[in-house]
DNA sequence: TATTGTTATACTCTATAACTATA
DNA sequence: TATAGTTATAGAGTATAACAATA
Protein backbone atom coordinates (compact mmCIF):
# COMPACT_ATOMS: atom_id res chain seq x y z
CA UNK A 1 0.00 0.00 0.00
CA UNK A 2 1.53 3.26 -1.33
CA UNK A 3 1.61 6.37 1.44
CA UNK A 4 -0.45 9.03 0.05
CA UNK A 5 -1.21 12.83 1.17
CA UNK A 6 -3.53 13.75 3.30
CA UNK A 7 -6.74 15.43 1.68
CA UNK A 8 -6.18 19.23 1.38
CA UNK A 9 -9.53 20.46 0.12
CA UNK A 10 -12.47 21.78 1.59
CA UNK A 11 -14.78 18.72 3.18
CA UNK A 12 -17.48 17.64 0.80
CA UNK A 13 -20.58 16.71 2.84
CA UNK A 14 -22.27 14.70 -0.03
CA UNK A 15 -25.70 13.66 -0.42
CA UNK A 16 -26.32 14.30 3.22
CA UNK A 17 -27.38 17.36 3.45
CA UNK A 18 -30.21 16.63 1.46
CA UNK A 19 -31.18 13.57 3.62
CA UNK A 20 -33.65 14.03 6.48
CA UNK A 21 -33.09 11.28 8.61
CA UNK A 22 -28.91 12.49 8.30
CA UNK A 23 -30.01 16.06 9.57
CA UNK A 24 -32.68 14.99 12.15
CA UNK A 25 -29.70 12.71 13.80
CA UNK A 26 -27.64 15.98 14.31
CA UNK A 27 -30.12 18.13 15.15
CA UNK A 28 -31.30 15.62 17.51
CA UNK A 29 -27.94 15.19 19.28
CA UNK A 30 -27.25 18.58 19.46
CA UNK A 31 -30.36 19.34 21.20
CA UNK A 32 -29.82 16.07 23.47
CA UNK A 33 -26.56 17.86 24.74
CA UNK A 34 -28.30 20.92 25.53
CA UNK A 35 -30.45 19.31 27.07
CA UNK A 36 -27.91 17.82 29.34
CA UNK A 37 -26.49 20.80 29.99
CA UNK A 38 -29.51 22.68 30.99
CA UNK A 39 -30.84 20.82 33.48
CA UNK A 40 -27.47 19.19 34.67
CA UNK A 41 -27.46 18.76 38.54
CA UNK A 42 -31.10 17.54 38.42
CA UNK A 43 -30.92 14.15 37.09
CA UNK A 44 -33.68 14.33 34.92
CA UNK A 45 -33.04 12.96 31.13
CA UNK A 46 -34.67 14.53 28.35
CA UNK A 47 -36.76 11.37 27.95
CA UNK A 48 -37.76 11.61 31.31
CA UNK A 49 -38.59 14.79 30.86
CA UNK A 50 -40.72 14.14 28.33
CA UNK A 51 -42.77 11.39 30.69
CA UNK A 52 -43.04 13.52 33.58
CA UNK A 53 -44.55 16.69 31.36
CA UNK A 54 -47.15 13.44 30.07
CA UNK A 55 -47.94 12.60 33.80
CA UNK A 56 -48.65 15.82 34.80
CA UNK A 57 -50.58 16.29 31.85
CA UNK A 58 -52.98 13.37 32.06
CA UNK A 59 -52.81 12.66 36.25
CA UNK A 60 -54.01 8.94 36.44
CA UNK A 61 -53.05 8.03 33.16
CA UNK A 62 -51.70 3.81 32.71
CA UNK A 63 -48.39 2.91 31.57
CA UNK A 64 -49.73 1.54 28.30
CA UNK A 65 -51.44 4.65 27.61
CA UNK A 66 -48.60 6.69 28.04
CA UNK A 67 -46.50 4.49 25.84
CA UNK A 68 -48.84 5.51 23.00
CA UNK A 69 -48.50 8.93 24.27
CA UNK A 70 -44.59 8.85 24.23
CA UNK A 71 -44.84 6.89 20.89
CA UNK A 72 -42.72 4.14 23.20
CA UNK A 73 -42.91 0.42 23.85
CA UNK A 74 -44.20 -0.30 27.09
CA UNK A 75 -40.88 -2.12 27.87
CA UNK A 76 -38.69 0.99 27.12
CA UNK A 77 -41.17 3.01 29.60
CA UNK A 78 -41.64 0.50 32.28
CA UNK A 79 -37.92 0.78 33.49
CA UNK A 80 -37.83 4.26 33.25
CA UNK A 81 -41.07 4.33 35.10
CA UNK A 82 -39.43 2.34 38.07
CA UNK A 83 -36.15 5.41 38.33
CA UNK A 84 -39.16 8.38 38.52
CA UNK A 85 -40.95 6.37 40.81
CA UNK A 86 -37.71 5.42 42.74
CA UNK A 87 -36.68 8.68 42.75
CA UNK A 88 -40.05 9.94 44.28
CA UNK A 89 -41.20 12.31 41.20
CA UNK A 90 -44.03 9.67 40.22
CA UNK A 91 -46.10 7.71 42.55
CA UNK A 92 -48.21 4.83 41.10
CA UNK A 93 -51.59 4.19 42.71
CA UNK A 94 -53.78 1.18 42.41
CA UNK A 95 -56.75 1.50 39.99
CA UNK A 96 -60.07 -0.12 41.41
CA UNK A 97 -61.41 -2.91 39.03
CA UNK A 98 -58.25 -3.76 37.65
CA UNK A 99 -55.66 -4.86 39.46
CA UNK A 100 -53.32 -5.19 36.32
CA UNK A 101 -53.29 -1.48 36.25
CA UNK A 102 -51.53 1.26 37.73
CA UNK A 103 -52.73 5.12 37.54
CA UNK A 104 -49.92 7.40 37.40
CA UNK A 105 -49.33 11.35 38.68
CA UNK A 106 -46.46 13.13 39.74
CA UNK A 107 -45.67 13.30 43.90
CA UNK A 108 -45.46 17.00 45.07
CA UNK A 109 -41.78 16.72 44.82
CA UNK A 110 -42.27 15.81 41.10
CA UNK A 111 -44.85 18.58 41.03
CA UNK A 112 -42.35 20.94 42.51
CA UNK A 113 -39.92 19.82 40.21
CA UNK A 114 -41.03 20.21 37.26
CA UNK A 115 -41.62 23.96 36.30
CA UNK A 116 -38.12 24.71 37.09
CA UNK A 117 -37.20 21.98 34.76
CA UNK A 118 -39.64 23.26 32.30
CA UNK A 119 -38.40 27.53 32.67
CA UNK A 120 -34.68 25.48 32.31
CA UNK A 121 -35.83 23.75 29.11
CA UNK A 122 -37.54 26.60 27.46
CA UNK A 123 -34.32 28.81 28.12
CA UNK A 124 -32.19 26.10 26.31
CA UNK A 125 -34.68 25.50 23.57
CA UNK A 126 -34.85 29.59 22.94
CA UNK A 127 -30.88 28.86 22.97
CA UNK A 128 -30.46 26.28 20.09
CA UNK A 129 -33.32 27.59 17.95
CA UNK A 130 -31.56 31.31 17.98
CA UNK A 131 -30.64 30.68 14.18
CA UNK A 132 -34.01 30.91 13.31
CA UNK A 133 -36.28 33.52 12.85
CA UNK A 134 -39.06 33.19 15.18
CA UNK A 135 -41.42 32.84 11.89
CA UNK A 136 -38.75 29.88 10.74
CA UNK A 137 -39.35 28.67 14.35
CA UNK A 138 -43.09 28.05 13.93
CA UNK A 139 -42.78 26.26 10.56
CA UNK A 140 -40.25 24.41 11.80
CA UNK A 141 -41.97 23.05 15.08
CA UNK A 142 -45.27 22.74 12.66
CA UNK A 143 -43.72 20.46 9.94
CA UNK A 144 -41.96 18.27 12.44
CA UNK A 145 -45.26 17.67 14.00
CA UNK A 146 -46.67 17.32 10.74
CA UNK A 147 -44.13 14.79 9.81
CA UNK A 148 -45.11 13.10 13.22
CA UNK A 149 -48.84 12.64 12.50
CA UNK A 150 -49.56 14.81 15.65
CA UNK B 1 -53.38 4.49 49.01
CA UNK B 2 -56.78 4.41 47.63
CA UNK B 3 -58.02 3.01 44.38
CA UNK B 4 -58.48 5.38 41.94
CA UNK B 5 -60.31 4.92 38.56
CA UNK B 6 -58.34 4.47 35.34
CA UNK B 7 -58.16 7.88 33.09
CA UNK B 8 -60.63 8.05 29.97
CA UNK B 9 -60.25 11.57 28.86
CA UNK B 10 -58.07 11.28 25.85
CA UNK B 11 -54.36 12.03 26.37
CA UNK B 12 -52.95 15.59 26.45
CA UNK B 13 -49.55 15.95 24.80
CA UNK B 14 -48.96 18.97 27.04
CA UNK B 15 -45.96 21.18 25.77
CA UNK B 16 -44.10 18.54 24.08
CA UNK B 17 -45.96 19.35 20.96
CA UNK B 18 -43.89 23.03 21.32
CA UNK B 19 -40.82 21.52 22.35
CA UNK B 20 -38.35 20.80 19.16
CA UNK B 21 -36.25 18.60 21.39
CA UNK B 22 -39.27 16.58 21.56
CA UNK B 23 -39.92 16.13 18.21
CA UNK B 24 -36.25 15.95 17.02
CA UNK B 25 -36.75 13.07 18.95
CA UNK B 26 -39.30 11.46 17.82
CA UNK B 27 -38.88 12.16 14.26
CA UNK B 28 -35.08 10.80 14.35
CA UNK B 29 -36.37 7.66 15.71
CA UNK B 30 -38.88 6.54 13.30
CA UNK B 31 -36.03 7.82 10.75
CA UNK B 32 -33.85 5.44 12.59
CA UNK B 33 -36.24 2.51 12.45
CA UNK B 34 -37.60 3.20 9.46
CA UNK B 35 -33.69 3.36 7.60
CA UNK B 36 -32.63 -0.24 9.77
CA UNK B 37 -35.94 -1.77 7.67
CA UNK B 38 -35.06 -0.37 4.69
CA UNK B 39 -31.39 -1.53 4.50
CA UNK B 40 -32.02 -5.03 6.29
CA UNK B 41 -29.89 -7.34 5.12
CA UNK B 42 -26.74 -5.72 4.42
CA UNK B 43 -25.47 -4.87 7.42
CA UNK B 44 -24.74 -1.38 7.70
CA UNK B 45 -26.05 1.03 9.61
CA UNK B 46 -27.32 4.82 9.67
CA UNK B 47 -24.50 6.10 11.28
CA UNK B 48 -22.23 3.71 8.96
CA UNK B 49 -23.88 4.81 6.12
CA UNK B 50 -23.19 8.90 6.85
CA UNK B 51 -19.40 7.60 7.25
CA UNK B 52 -19.47 6.02 3.79
CA UNK B 53 -21.07 9.02 1.87
CA UNK B 54 -18.13 11.20 3.54
CA UNK B 55 -15.42 8.86 3.34
CA UNK B 56 -16.90 8.48 -0.97
CA UNK B 57 -17.14 12.24 -1.42
CA UNK B 58 -14.11 12.67 0.26
CA UNK B 59 -11.32 10.13 -0.94
CA UNK B 60 -8.02 10.63 1.31
CA UNK B 61 -9.94 12.25 4.47
CA UNK B 62 -8.55 11.43 7.54
CA UNK B 63 -10.67 10.33 10.64
CA UNK B 64 -10.09 13.71 12.19
CA UNK B 65 -11.44 15.47 9.62
CA UNK B 66 -14.46 12.91 9.29
CA UNK B 67 -15.30 13.54 13.06
CA UNK B 68 -15.43 17.58 12.12
CA UNK B 69 -17.69 16.59 8.91
CA UNK B 70 -19.71 14.28 10.73
CA UNK B 71 -19.95 16.19 13.89
CA UNK B 72 -19.13 13.14 15.78
CA UNK B 73 -16.07 12.65 18.17
CA UNK B 74 -12.69 10.84 17.18
CA UNK B 75 -13.50 8.30 19.94
CA UNK B 76 -16.70 7.48 18.52
CA UNK B 77 -15.80 7.42 14.70
CA UNK B 78 -12.70 4.85 15.69
CA UNK B 79 -14.65 1.83 16.55
CA UNK B 80 -17.06 2.83 13.95
CA UNK B 81 -14.29 2.99 11.42
CA UNK B 82 -12.72 -0.87 12.44
CA UNK B 83 -15.99 -1.96 11.92
CA UNK B 84 -16.32 -0.41 8.15
CA UNK B 85 -12.25 -2.03 7.66
CA UNK B 86 -13.11 -5.23 9.29
CA UNK B 87 -16.25 -5.18 7.02
CA UNK B 88 -13.77 -4.32 3.89
CA UNK B 89 -15.69 -1.27 3.47
CA UNK B 90 -13.31 1.00 4.15
CA UNK B 91 -9.13 1.03 3.54
CA UNK B 92 -6.86 3.07 5.00
CA UNK B 93 -3.25 3.77 3.61
CA UNK B 94 -0.49 5.20 5.11
CA UNK B 95 -0.13 8.81 4.48
CA UNK B 96 3.72 10.51 3.71
CA UNK B 97 4.73 12.67 5.87
CA UNK B 98 2.96 11.78 9.10
CA UNK B 99 2.69 8.27 10.52
CA UNK B 100 -0.05 9.05 13.05
CA UNK B 101 -2.87 9.50 10.25
CA UNK B 102 -4.34 7.36 7.64
CA UNK B 103 -6.23 8.69 4.73
CA UNK B 104 -9.69 6.21 3.94
CA UNK B 105 -11.32 5.69 0.86
CA UNK B 106 -14.10 3.47 0.17
CA UNK B 107 -13.09 -0.22 -1.05
CA UNK B 108 -13.65 -1.71 -4.31
CA UNK B 109 -16.46 -3.44 -2.07
CA UNK B 110 -17.57 0.08 -0.64
CA UNK B 111 -17.96 1.41 -3.81
CA UNK B 112 -20.02 -1.34 -5.29
CA UNK B 113 -22.16 -1.40 -1.92
CA UNK B 114 -22.85 2.13 -1.75
CA UNK B 115 -25.23 3.03 -4.74
CA UNK B 116 -28.35 -0.11 -3.65
CA UNK B 117 -27.83 1.56 -0.37
CA UNK B 118 -28.30 5.05 -1.37
CA UNK B 119 -31.14 4.37 -3.83
CA UNK B 120 -32.70 2.25 -0.67
CA UNK B 121 -32.21 5.27 1.47
CA UNK B 122 -33.35 7.46 -0.99
CA UNK B 123 -37.02 4.77 -1.35
CA UNK B 124 -37.06 5.13 2.37
CA UNK B 125 -36.68 9.15 2.97
CA UNK B 126 -39.82 9.78 0.21
CA UNK B 127 -42.03 7.14 2.04
CA UNK B 128 -41.07 8.93 5.62
CA UNK B 129 -41.64 12.11 4.34
CA UNK B 130 -44.80 11.31 2.34
CA UNK B 131 -46.82 13.23 4.68
CA UNK B 132 -45.46 16.49 3.65
CA UNK B 133 -45.80 17.92 0.17
CA UNK B 134 -42.51 18.50 -2.07
CA UNK B 135 -42.88 22.16 -0.70
CA UNK B 136 -42.86 21.34 2.88
CA UNK B 137 -40.37 18.75 2.62
CA UNK B 138 -37.85 21.07 1.06
CA UNK B 139 -38.20 23.89 3.59
CA UNK B 140 -37.74 21.54 6.38
CA UNK B 141 -34.37 20.23 4.85
CA UNK B 142 -33.93 23.90 4.75
CA UNK B 143 -34.59 24.86 8.53
CA UNK B 144 -32.58 21.57 9.45
CA UNK B 145 -29.59 22.26 7.54
CA UNK B 146 -30.02 25.79 9.32
CA UNK B 147 -30.58 24.69 12.68
CA UNK B 148 -27.68 22.59 12.35
CA UNK B 149 -25.34 25.35 10.75
CA UNK B 150 -25.23 23.69 7.68
C1' DT C 1 4.42 19.94 24.14
C1' DA C 2 0.74 19.16 20.84
C1' DT C 3 -1.73 16.13 17.83
C1' DT C 4 -3.66 11.65 15.80
C1' DG C 5 -5.84 7.91 16.67
C1' DT C 6 -7.08 3.92 20.07
C1' DT C 7 -8.99 2.00 24.11
C1' DA C 8 -11.49 1.52 28.50
C1' DT C 9 -15.41 2.77 30.41
C1' DA C 10 -19.90 4.51 31.01
C1' DC C 11 -24.42 6.39 29.98
C1' DT C 12 -28.75 6.89 27.23
C1' DC C 13 -32.25 5.27 24.33
C1' DT C 14 -34.68 1.78 22.34
C1' DA C 15 -36.79 -2.74 21.06
C1' DT C 16 -38.03 -8.09 20.87
C1' DA C 17 -39.31 -11.92 23.28
C1' DA C 18 -40.47 -14.45 27.24
C1' DC C 19 -42.68 -14.09 31.49
C1' DT C 20 -46.18 -13.11 35.62
C1' DA C 21 -50.38 -11.75 37.23
C1' DT C 22 -54.82 -10.69 36.22
C1' DA C 23 -58.98 -10.27 33.36
C1' DT D 1 -57.26 -16.54 25.62
C1' DA D 2 -56.09 -11.75 25.95
C1' DT D 3 -54.10 -7.84 28.27
C1' DA D 4 -50.99 -4.88 31.62
C1' DG D 5 -46.84 -4.61 33.08
C1' DT D 6 -42.01 -6.64 34.08
C1' DT D 7 -37.66 -8.58 33.02
C1' DA D 8 -33.75 -10.45 30.35
C1' DT D 9 -31.22 -9.45 26.75
C1' DA D 10 -29.34 -7.04 22.99
C1' DG D 11 -28.04 -3.39 19.78
C1' DA D 12 -27.20 1.33 18.40
C1' DG D 13 -25.31 5.81 19.47
C1' DT D 14 -22.55 8.78 21.92
C1' DA D 15 -18.94 10.90 25.01
C1' DT D 16 -14.94 11.64 28.59
C1' DA D 17 -10.58 10.47 29.99
C1' DA D 18 -6.32 8.10 29.76
C1' DC D 19 -3.15 6.33 26.61
C1' DA D 20 0.57 5.29 22.77
C1' DA D 21 2.83 6.81 18.88
C1' DT D 22 4.37 10.48 16.38
C1' DA D 23 5.18 15.34 15.27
Amino acid sequence: MDAVRARQEPIDLGPLPGLLGHLLRRAHGRMQAGFAEATSGRGVTASEFALLCLVEANPGITLGQLAQAAALDKSTLSPAMQRLTERQLVERQPVSGDRRTQALRLSPEGTALLPSLKASVDDYEGRMVSPLSEQERTTLLSLLRKLNGL
